[in-house]
Formats: structure tokens, C-alpha cells, sequence
DNA sequence: CGCTCCCAATATGAAAACCATAGGGATCAA
DNA sequence: TTGATCCCTATGGTTTTCATATTGGGAGCG
């Protein structure tokens, strides 16, 4: 296994008081949070994994032990006679949840050119409306919690996920 | 200059509709985020980012670049006889503002031994409490806004910049 | 049994990113 | 002139990541 990779912050991230440093130090590549994405969409499977997180099988491997490691998601078998397993968030993970959804809002709001349509849609299960991109609910203002989130992807954004999958095992 | 460094996600993660591979492929490596935190903090000299943020002056200096380019801050001259620069966060760049305030959350969580305090204290001005680790305020329920936040530094972790900075520039 | 498929990884060598260290140019103070 | 400060660039070696191919266990089938 290579050591550098499963290190945090090398020099001294792990050490600093600062949140966001350690934070990022655990989470600050280009794969790692995609995958935390996927994870949270419910594709814990590896091969879904790497098709929609774009990720080499080497990648994903290393970043799912790390993850595991670091306590944010568990191996759970899906299948015990050909022993298969999925990824699938713990409460530490879980807890992830709103970082995504800033991320995504700030994405949504200075990332898309005016055309597309937002990728994810929400309903908030409470008041049943469309909460917007938070962190408070727009209709009722409460907290997005992901309990209370029901999603919808936007047809553009399911086609492409169905095509990346669709390319990735060709029939 | 390197060109890889400041192309987004080389293969396809900025022609993807999802908000947050976009972010990421923005903002997903190890040093944006922290460089980000410094500057909402109010260090935008190119030293002090060095030092804080702990990167070397190429890293530095390509990553300013690409943010500048990405429209996420601007530098501004502080000196002009001494022709010196500053680097100051565009709307953009403060919209990006509840992603660190909730990577903040969670690391404040998950990642602190019991025995440290926060690192960061905030004053939410409009109620005058400690809004907690957000994003809406524990007392008052109001969304956490930067502008109406006035933040202060735990003992400990002022003394570890501090100190980083005198390490940095030995007297 | 012999063959193939499925799924989850690993192996390997090449390419890219990154780091440590040193240096350079501009200005200013002594 | 000498030294100091600040911002940034250059060089070369190390580490990470990528692309591609391969392994390995188990199941299904003839």
C-alpha cells in the first residue's frame, strides 16, 4: 500500500486546530468527495463507483480504505455466497451531508451557465415544497436535513448518468 | 507554467452537470480550500499565505492565479510605489463562504479530541450570542451570514499561527 | 470438467503533480 | 553600497496519479 496516500496532511494538517484544515487534509483530493456523492445518491457499489466518480479502480480502492479507515463509511456484504461487498456511509459520514450541500449550491449558483436546469431536485418532505438550494428550507425555513430530502435528478443529469454507466459496460 | 495544474478536471468533471464534481474540480485538491480560509480571514498577503496555509510559493502562486482566473478573487495593489499585491475573494469568492462554515461543523465535530476548544468563536451580531456551529444560529435561528458574524480565535489556535509566523520569519 | 461471465480489486510503467531549495527582481532603509 | 523585505520563478528530485492490463474467487452452463 502506498503510505503517503493514507497520511492525511503529511507536514502538519492533522496537528493544526484548524477544523477545515483537518477537514481538508481527509478529504481534499479530486476524488474523495465525488465518491462521498455517490455514496450519499446510493451507489455503494465499486463498479458504479468508478463509473460515475470517473475514478481509475486503483483510486477508488485506496480512497475507499482510507475513507473506511477514517470512519466514514463500513464495507457491508451484500451478497454472501460470491462474497460481495457495498460501501455504505456511517453516522460520521452521514454527517458529511451538508458540506455537499453548500458545495452544490455554490456550484449551482456560479458554475452553470443560465441554460441548464439544476442537476438534483429536492422535495422537502415536511412542508412538500421545493427548498431550494439552502441551507434553509425557502418555503418553510427550516434545516435541510437529508432525512427530510426526498431527490430528484433533472432528466439531463439522470441521461448522462445513464449513459456514463451504459458506455462503462457496453451491452 | 504547468498546464494540468490549472485545467479544471482533465477528463470530463467540468463538462458534467453535477454542481459538485464541478466545485470539486474547482476546488479539489490540498491546498484551495486552505488558501481560501486565510483570505476570509483577512490575510491576503502572498507571505502570509505561504506561511499559514503552509504551501510553497509555486503552489501558491499557481493557485492564486487559477483563482483568479476562475473569477474567485482579485488582487488589488496595498503599496504602489513598492509595487505590492494583495489578494481580496469577489462575490464569488464569498459565496463560497457556507462551504467552509460547514467543513468547519463537521471537522469541530468528527474531528477533535473532546479536550480542544473551538478554534474559531463567532459573536452573531444581529442577536449577540454564540451561534454555534450553524448553519443557522443557536440562539436566534437565523441563517448564519458572514457579514453577520464576528469571529475570534481560541487562545490556543492564535498561538499556533502565531507561532507559525514567527517560525516563518525568524526575528 | 472446461469454459465464460461477473465483480472487486491489484500490478506495472509512464505521466503528471508536488516538494525543497535556491535564486531573481524590484524597492527601500542605512 | 550593503542589506533587508516582499513576491514570485527556476531547477531537480520525489511522490501521486493515470492508463492499461491482469488476477482471483465464485457462479452458471454445457
Amino acid at each position: 500500500m502506498d503510505s503517503c496516500t493514507m497520511e492525511a496532511g503529511a507536514s502538519g494538517a492533522d496537528q493544526t486546530l484548524c477544523p477545515v484544515a483537518r477537514a481538508q487534509a481527509l478529504v481534499g483530493d479530486r476524488f474523495t468527495v465525488v465518491i462521498l456523492r455517490e455514496l450519499f445518491m446510493g451507489n455503494g457499489r465499486f463498479e458504479q463507483l468508478q463509473c460515475q466518480a470517473d475514478v481509475t479502480p486503483q483510486m477508488l480502492a485506496t480512497r475507499l480504505k482510507k475513507l473506511e479507515t477514517l470512519g466514514l463509511l463500513e464495507r457491508r456484504a451484500y451478497s454472501t455466497r460470491p462474497l460481495r461487498h457495498e460501501y455504505v456511509l456511517t453516522p460520521m459520514g452521514l454527517a458529511f451531508h451538508p458540506v455537499l450541500l453548500a458545495l452544490r449550491a455554490w456550484g449551482e449558483t456560479w458554475l452553470k451557465s443560465g441554460e441548464e436546469k439544476v442537476a438534483v431536485r429536492y422535495v422537502h418532505n415536511p412542508c412538500g415544497a421545493d427548498p431550494g438550494l439552502g441551507p434553509t428550507c425557502q418555503n418553510c425555513g427550516e434545516v435541510m436535513r437529508r432525512d427530510d430530502l426526498t431527490s430528484t435528478l433533472d432528466e439531463a443529469y439522470a441521461a448522462e448518468r445513464d449513459k456514463r454507466w451504459a458506455d462503462f459496460k457496453p451491452r
